[in-house]
DNA sequence: CTGAAAGCGCTTACAG
DNA sequence: CTGAAAGCGCTTACAG
């Protein structure tokens, strides 16, 4: 009879003439190993190439993690979060076995309290990853930094504060995002054209409106200089608000050819848009497939939205913590997801 | 000092009274247990609402499975493929820890043969999940039925064969997809317009050609009904047989507004007319970001391609027979992706 | 029909 | 600095 082979850290252990917790140590760095055992250990792991069995790891360290996800509630308003949270929601489902957990924590959108709140919270009882939408940008920034102190690592979703060390950004490329507004928007420039932009967020502070914004101008400035760009900054989102602003607006310049919204609040200008008896309805370009977008978009008062896939957002936001904690992987800085066009034609697979 | 609690099998174990090895027996249907202590463990499990540990069973039990892939190859002219394959090794990569493995094949877009000797590779070593392109929709079909006749579950990738029952198609709604190149193409439509559909393929007898051209048609008519559609099908995919066929019709038909590739031999249309000094360029729009179209689309002789994330494709794929496999997870049977609009401002991010 | 035992490839105290 | 042993939650022969 042939002796059974073994395998991983056994062999290693006999042919290094050791006991496998030493090797164990070696593998881990634990310390506590003679330089020279230590060499001879590791050159026989190379020499294997030697692949530590995960599951074998897992199940013997009974160890799990934890994560939380810190992001805005979803509202009968305005639903984007639900993709994202699906996507957490999917991966959490995928990687459970495998013992991650994640919790999810939100916010309110429109009171940064909540969201320092929700991270006093989370500090009280530090988890392994933290996902986190910086919608905040101060509060974010302090939070993360509280984070690095404490050696929780943390990924930035949907918008990005660039010059923390996340361990990774995964959502738009807003530049680029911005940019691709502008070239839709010439479908609907007549001669010089005039265009208006519209934000509508209780923290307009946010890097994420500005970058959108100028890509969006960076487009029209090279393709149609002569265009006229104005702009309505709105701290308050509710429609009463917001229609008083357009119509404002519009009574001054009836001849517009197209309003450009920067998030998905895009639904409160379909809205005025239907109510007001405008002779020729300006194009409408905005963000995101949420229910009440999706229901302009099929009418045809928004031209189209502009999305970036915020289910596989949740996903990856996930699935990097994942790989970091479990595997070990290095995981890429800034995951740029793609800028999809979605229009009323192809919606209904957009949302899955 | 309090007793350890149990868990999983042992504690099942010691409330039943019985041999782990039973309760084992009954968690996998294996027969061979007396009527009366399967009910009693079996009501154990549900009041404990227990959870199998996926990690020791697999680690216990010391099986893997094999995939296989069976995807056209990629070619330095035409290198769709390549996407669906980054994919298909993303998620290797993944679940390799956990037991499984994929294996690769490819045949030869140009050459059915290639794809019957593939098919007759697998089946002499059957592997436990099947990833397949149907191109070839006859030799498929006689492979799909083997697979299943030896129980083995086969997913479709990027085209469907609708009526056989595969495990899960993941691929674009292909109606859906034409009636969006349709809405796109509205854009170039002068009057009444002419359009011209170019179907390249070696083998056009496949539903999906035929399908989105249903739909753009579709979308034409409802929208356009004094639209003159014509149509050209090519069986020979090198350039001087298109450009030639592109030629001939132009001399007819020099008022042509735009053109529909429906696959991604987009840029075999593109190259002619580059080459060929029309007054004014029609309209082009075709399928997939490869290479060559990507080029296209930023010179501007291609105006939209429409994608169906191909890697993403891959991915899902595996994943889904992963789930199926491993977890034994009901999976969705058709997995339709979103159509997405690529022009020149959005490609550098879809490509990630 | 049922059970006791070995083992999957690791990690974790504990002892020396 | 090093090792022997128990154990993670399962599965797999094997014995009865």
């Amino acid at each position: 009879m042939k002796k059974k082979e073994l395998q991983g850290v056994k062999e290693i252990a006999r042919r290094a003439n050791v006991a496998i917790a030493t090797v164990d140590r070696v593998i881990h760095n634990r310390g506590g190993v003679s330089e020279k055992t230590r060499e001879k250990i590791l050159a026989i792991i190379q020499e294997l190439d030697y692949q530590p069995n995960l599951l074998a790891r897992r199940l013997a360290s009974g160890k799990s993690n934890r994560l939380v996800a810190l992001i805005p509630s979803a509202t009968p308003e305005l639903d984007f979060w639900d993709a994202p949270r699906r996507g957490i929601q999917r991966a959490d489902a995928e990687v459970r076995a495998y013992g991650l957990r994640v919790d999810e924590l939100f916010f309110d959108l429109n009171d940064k309290q909540t969201f320092v709140e929700q991270t006093r919270l989370i500090l009280a009882n530090p988890p392994d990853g933290v996902v986190l939408a910086p919608m905040f940008v101060e509060e974010a920034r302090a939070f993360a930094v509280a984070c690095q102190e404490a050696g929780i690592p943390y990924v930035f979703i949907d918008s990005n504060i660039p010059d923390l060390p996340s361990l990774s950004y995964i959502g738009p490329p807003l530049f680029e995002s911005g940019y691709l507004a502008g070239r839709l928007s010439t479908y609907a420039l007549r001669g010089a054209g005039r265009v208006l932009v519209v934000n509508l967020a209780a923290d307009l502070e946010s890097f994420t409106y500005r970058r959108i914004e100028e890509g969006f101008r960076a487009y029209l400035t090279e393709h149609r200089r002569a265009c006229l760009i104005d702009r309505i900054d709105l701290h308050e989102t509710g429609q009463t608000a917001v229609s008083a602003a357009l119509s404002a607006y519009l009574n001054n310049h009836p001849d517009l050819d197209l309003i450009f919204v920067t998030n998905s609040r895009t639904f409160l200008v379909a809205r005025f848009l239907e109510s007001s008896s405008l002779p020729a309805k300006p194009m409408l370009i905005g963000y995101d497939l949420v229910q009440k977008n999706s229901h302009y978009l099929q009418q045809g008062t928004i031209d189209f939205l502009i999305c970036h896939q915020p289910e596989d957002q949740g996903y990856r936001s996930i699935m990097a913590l994942y790989q970091h904690l479990v595997f070990q992987t290095p995981v890429e800085a800034v995951h740029y997801m793609p800028i999809d066009i979605v229009t009323r034609e192809n919606s209904l697979f957009y949302e899955n």
